[in-house]
DNA sequence: AGATATTTTGAACGATGTTCATGAATGAGG
DNA sequence: CCTCATTCATGAACATCGTTCAAAATATCT
């Protein structure tokens, strides 16, 4: 009876890597529940015994983007832990350019995390709410330095809005579609804005 | 003939208005080939001598939404035309918070523009392209009031970053699947987010 | 070994966008 | 008006999805 559950964790998280693999490939929508049973070596129903259905599916796979997101912040902002070395600015910058590579470089996998819809009826479970924005914890310390006299409310609502003003650009630019801010300068637009408004928010008043 | 094509003319413009309303009352995913047939009287397969295909059709929805939004715009920069009249940043402000107002009201005609994909394959049209984000037009002349030293490529880069800025804050912001933002709170980000910007564009160096 | 419980299977179901043979409607020519 | 050719509308059929479920296969227990 163990063995079977045991199994079952291995081949569920073989199901997770392959839908991991066909998205980062193929995109959210290349996502086939057919290929899976395919790529995993199991009939199609199978699947239905590892997880709920599609959507829980593609929770996982976004939960695992999630964790390698946040190691790729935590990464960025070791040196300048104690806001202590170098200035927020330059912080909120490195954060801000590391959130963009990130994009670039697992782009099907972060725009999944936003494209995806529950199918209709169907709630976000609570496992995947909660570890969904742990991202702004890493704004929070060089926002403090900017805004020593904010209060904790206000500062945790300016670190969302800076990340969503980060993310914005990050989005358009990396959309082919519309071409917001050309691929080419998403960088240097990032760290203009970036600085733009760390120089705001330390002027007067 | 000049009936027929009239005719159909007529058709495929309540086969738009139609569409447009079933995206606005059940969002992009309600948009049912069925239903509209339905809606306007006409068989299925009468759909495809209207229009190519469902993408078309989604695209003929957005550019009135676009055209819409446009008008928004322009009656929020309307007063202060000639750049003559109060701040720079509060027209900033006003665009912004527009734009926001906006995208409430028409939460899931405004969510498609960006949510829709074309099927594989197919490429987006040019008349579609064309009309794209004139949007960054209304932000060009507060701009060049804030950085008259800049040149205009440069301004015409910064808008569409500060615009992608503001739009990423209203998309995270109007999202229920991350923990929403209050209206009021989305508000007074917004206006703070520009505020804090145009502070930064004009504090020296 | 036999009985019972569990799991795997893949055919079947219900949606959905799209196509196409068929038949109806339309318009032109006599 | 009748006839014929062209055009158009129709909805059944198809391909592709996610999902379900009765039955077969397998495992577990006595």
């Amino acid at each position: 009876m163990v063995k079977t559950t045991e199994r079952r964790d291995r081949q569920r998280e073989a199901l997770v890597l392959a839908a991991e693999k066909a998205i980062a490939e193929k995109g959210l929508s290349g996502l086939k529940a057919r290929d899976l049973a395919d790529a995993i070596g199991c009939s199609l129903g199978a699947i239905y015994n590892l997880v709920q259905d599609m959507d829980e599916l593609v929770l996982r796979v976004g939960s695992r983007t999630l964790a390698r997101l946040d190691d790729a912040l935590a990464e960025a902002t070791k040196g300048s832990a104690s806001a202590s070395s170098g200035d927020a600015t330059d912080t909120l910058v490195a954060i801000a350019q590391t959130y963009c590579a990130f994009a670039r470089e697992n782009l099907q996998l972060w725009r999944t995390l936003f494209e995806h819809r529950m199918a209709e009826g169907s709630i976000v479970p609570e496992w995947a709410i909660s570890e969904q924005m742990t991202m702004f914890r890493y704004i929070l310390a060089p926002l403090r330095a900017l805004q020593p006299r904010a209060s904790e409310p206000e500062l945790i609502l300016l670190s969302r809005t800076l990340f969503s003003a980060v993310h914005g650009v990050v989005m358009l630019g990396l959309e082919e579609k519309l071409v917001a801010v050309p691929a080419a300068a998403l960088d240097g637009q990032i760290e203009a804005l970036v600085r733009v408004i760390g120089k705001g928010l330390t002027a007067g008043a």
